[in-house]
DNA sequence: TGTGTTCTCGTAAACGTTTACGGAAAAACG
DNA sequence: CGTTTTTCCGTAAACGTTTACGAGAACACA
């Protein structure tokens, strides 16, 4: 049906390897046979097919991306990824890379999903999102010897491969910085039970701002729950039934700030009036909530092109004339002044 | 690195003939051979070389995805595929089958990247989804004799191929019959403006309802906008600000919703006091948004599976018994009344 | 003219599979 | 024991590429 190497070297009466040659751009091949052969390929309507090219070169020119949806996170799933995605796509896209999406078992973390990727040899490296503190599939991936890059920062496996992640860190001082400013004192800290990195990296921020103030860090204005708006909704109920309430709350996951605010809501306390709410992951519905969420804001699109340059800053097939590098970069939020503080 | 057939067939002292004979089940192998091949590919660690398969077989075992967001969507992206690509790729592996995904430019629909996927036989089929009116993709597959299936319909393409939509049209008429029967007449649809089929459907089971309810179809109550938090702004405040005020809106999409929201509540009007909101798709803003919205809502990931199985059924490589068919179908929407109408 | 260099191309092997074909050995059958 | 059938396995080709190697022709240079 489509036409291959050899119907175009039937066709000009030369030989496949020169045909081959020609498209590759390689020197050795006289210009005009080239010219020839150039436009019989665009008469014939000639790509190569990728399968044999992936045999032959030992790549497959795609990356997976391991997109894995939380527990209970069934019925939606996280805005985040989709302009992540694009950028990573497009900038993969301009190497002539293909982007394949395996997804996890929501909540599991286990790299079965991975080893099929790995060991079928379906694509050249991955890329991993929501890394937890240990991280079995970053183990899995060093020891394997295979290549990638993560969305996040981890304990596992070292520094040997590309990360790229938010501060969550400075975000969490930042908010508490913003709120004592307005004259809190007593600021709550929600984040998911999960052992995801950020909750850590958010909570080292949260403490480290409130005892650069002066404020002794409250035990029992931390809290865990489930990364949905459930969760939120739980957890924040809770936080606000205890003897001495909070007057502000720092919400690190935006599905969690929802259900939060509603558990709010069906209490009275009005964001913005009664409490200030500060969310650490911007989405549409923190603008568009009533009144408007105050958010730290990421850049997913530019983060997913620039995971997927170090990415392939890494790889020996793709790496400039300066070689190889492992580049980790930690990406600063901006913040979003709304209604709710 | 990775072992081969060959390894098998050295180190087991046979042919690789024998060898992939016997891991892929056939008969004309002898039982204790076989055993000896599958323990020897569990201590060597094999697994198959996909490229090798692929260009042995002509399939690559890969179905993509095409994933595009709407223009104006850079920066967070529909909650809505998540959970769809969860079923759809939890479906394919259990036919031992890999999902990519192709993201296209925001908003353009013209088939350049899906070109690739045919041309270079990427993948043995493709999934299309935000299918419009007239769809360039579905024409250029058509064509190609490529094989797809799509989630909503189009007008493109006839009745070639499997698809599995939403019953928007159901839902408008439903949306109308609720509002109706609590004593509303001058309701007001807003959809988006692009070609999006669904905003036909959507429009046809409105009409539809309120001919049947006696009531005349006024223009000024059907609105397009750009379809996200912006558009479903702009477009609300300008029915709202008509001489002959509507009392509820319909919204044909949860991000304009959003904005339609934002801009009653700019104007002091309150959804679920001083007007009826009714969404027709909803999404965890809905339930968490104050005052909770009332919406229809899919089952997106039963959804995927479906697609899957009905695309697959449609395929002669992977058809039953039965051979191939083109399945089409149609799921309604559940309702979940709220609190905003 | 002879020698060396450059340009251009064909040949063939290789990547890892699957599978059509045929043949040897074993089993079944008379 | 001879013939036929069955069982099992090896051989080799094929899928579509890329690329190392070598060879012929043209050219440069002395």
């Amino acid at each position: 049906m489509a036409s291959s190497i050899h119907d175009l070297a039937r066709h000009l009466n030369i030989s496949i390897g020169t045909v081959s040659r020609a498209l590759n751009g390689r020197a050795d091949v006289n210009a005009e046979t080239r010219q020839r052969v150039l436009e019989a390929a665009r008469k014939l309507n000639y790509s190569p097919n990728q399968s044999g090219r992936s045999l032959r070169q030992g790549a497959t020119r795609s990356i997976a991306f391991m997109l894995q949806p939380h527990p209970g996170d069934q019925q939606y799933g996280e805005p985040f990824f989709i302009p992540f995605l694009t950028g990573l796509q497009a900038q993969l896209a301009e190497h002539d890379l293909d982007l394949m999406v395996v997804m996890g078992e929501p909540g599991q973390y286990q790299p079965e999903r991975l080893r099929r990727v790995v060991e079928t040899r379906r694509a050249d490296a991955v890329v991993l999102a929501n890394t937890r503190r240990e991280d079995d599939r970053i183990d899995y991936l060093s020891r394997a010897g295979f290549p990638f890059a993560t969305l996040g920062r981890s304990q596992s496996g070292g520094d040997t491969y590309p990360s790229l992640d938010i501060d969550f860190e400075r975000a969490g001082e930042e908010a508490v910085d913003r709120l004592v400013a307005r004259g809190h004192r007593r600021i709550a800290a929600i984040r998911p039970s999960l052992d995801l990195n950020f909750g850590y990296l958010f909570l080292d921020g949260y403490r480290k701002a409130l005892r650069r103030h002066g404020i002794e860090v409250d035990p029992g204005l931390i809290a865990d729950g489930f990364i949905n708006e459930t969760g939120g909704y739980q957890v924040t109920s809770r936080v606000m039934l205890s003897k001495d309430q909070p007057t502000a709350i720092i919400f690190n996951n935006d599905a969690m700030a929802l259900g939060g605010c509603k558990a709010l809501a069906e209490m009275g306390i009005r964001p913005g009036h009664d409490i200030a709410v500060i969310v650490i992951v911007d989405t549409p519905l923190c603008r568009y909530f009533s009144p408007a969420l105050t958010a730290f804001r990421p850049s997913l699109e530019p983060m997913g092109r620039r995971l997927a340059e170090m990415l392939l800053a890494s790889l020996p097939a793709f790496a400039g004339p300066e070689g190889t590098r492992i580049i980790r970069e930690v990406w600063p939020l901006e913040l979003v002044a709304r209604e709710s503080d």
